[in-house]
DNA sequence: TTCTTGACTTGGACGAAGTCCATCGTAGGA
DNA sequence: TCCTACGATGGACTTCGTCCAAGTCAAGAA
């Protein structure tokens, strides 16, 4: 992720503290925050950031392919840095804690013709659930 | 899904008009509707009906597990009345049409001990993406 | 059948998450 | 050093959903 700043340099990105700061808050191993928490640690570093600030650059790392968004059940989105890394996720029931996983197997040729409907199928997501050591 | 009635009946509810209608409105196969496209569809019928009540029967069929909440991108939760049978989906990246599949292969098997971390894994969810027929 | 009562419904206020916009500030090239 | 287009800001606004006090009515009792 530290070279995150570099490869932005490189798309003509202007470099500001503020998109510095909130790419330095998305480097980490199963780091998944919601754009409040990524918020709330950019100002510690930098108390004037905005939260419009924080939603437009989320959104333009996720439009670039650098973050990905991975939705919850009726809970804010949360941003993953780990976007060069296909991986899928196992959440805890109780806490909601979020690790990377990367199931073996082919879970899209697992999908019959017969349920295709024609689709071009391109992906799929995955969400294992289950309580977590502390939790259960 | 027309025998929901009763088992709402055994369970000891008030059948009023409007716990009634909304049951009818998510019959069916491959329904995934938004609670605003069942209050449209239920005022229709009934349109009297408020919003507060649609959301409130919802909630209360989701508790039962008679219908499940599938959770969308950024966009309002959709509800599933197909809770009985287990079944995954795929979703068009286009205009946003849900099926109901049935993949072949064991997912949970699929994640291997090392990536547990200590977790009770009891379920997976998937979530196919593709372009169908129309928007292809 | 009528009565009674607590479960259910209602509309509107409220809240959380996210978007939009006019204005101001500044990164980085000339 | 100066210019200016790109980016930051904060507040209004939207969408989705929850909460509540007051009114209504389904269904059991008599
Ligand atoms: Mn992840
Ligand atoms: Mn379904
Ligand atoms: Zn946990
Ligand atoms: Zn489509």
């Amino acid at each position: 992720m530290s070279d995150l700043l570099g490869r932005l340099r490189g798309r003509g990105w202007r470099m500001t503290s503020q998109r510095r700061v909130v790419a330095e808050v998305l480097d980490g191993d199963h780091v998944h925050l919601t754009a409040d928490e990524v918020h709330l640690r950019a100002a510690a570093r930098l108390p004037e950031i905005s939260r419009a600030t924080v939603y437009n650059t989320l959104g333009e790392l996720v439009a670039l392919g650098e973050v990905l968004e991975v939705s919850t059940v009726g809970r804010a989105k949360r941003y993953d840095p780990n976007a060069r890394n296909p991986h899928q996720h196992l959440v805890c029931s109780g806490c909601g804690t979020v690790r990377d996983v990367h199931p073996v197997g082919n879970a899209i040729g697992d999908l019959p013709e017969e349920e295709r409907f024609g689709f071009a199928v391109g992906s799929v997501e995955m969400t294992y659930r289950g309580l977590c050591p502390a939790c259960a």
